[in-house]
DNA sequence: AAGATGACGCCCG
DNA sequence: CCGGGCGCCATCT
């Protein structure tokens, strides 16, 4: 489970990102959004700064989402306020 | 085994 | 936009 999920997110290009619930159901798991998060936590060399909360909120709190938006930023993605505007930066998973 | 937690999501007022 | 409530589910106490 948590390898697909992670899977799901290795596939986010630079500069691009996606929700925690976009992951689960792409990874074969929806609804399963906060099981992303534990995911993403126990996990090494993966682009967790590139998933988002719903609506393209940061939803990490503290300094880990201070560091989430010097990351996405840096990335060329635009934040305003909070929120990152999905529908330009949104990722979309597909099957060749 | 039972209750609490959380980087969540969705609906409603 | 903001707050409140509920469903969800692996993990931790």
């Amino acid at each position: 489970m948590f390898t697909d999920m992670l899977a799901v997110v290795r596939r986010i290009p630079k500069g691009r990102v996606s929700t925690y619930g976009e992951v689960a159901t792409a990874s074969g798991h929806p609804g399963a959004a906060r099981q992303v998060v534990w995911a993403l936590r126990a996990a090494t060399n993966v682009p967790w700064h590139r998933v988002l909360g719903a609506g393209g909120r940061i939803r990490l709190t503290g300094d880990s989402g201070f560091e989430q938006r010097l990351r996405l930023q840096s990335e060329g993605v635009i934040i305003t306020g909070d929120k990152i505007d999905l529908k330009r930066f949104r990722h979309v998973f597909r099957h060749t």
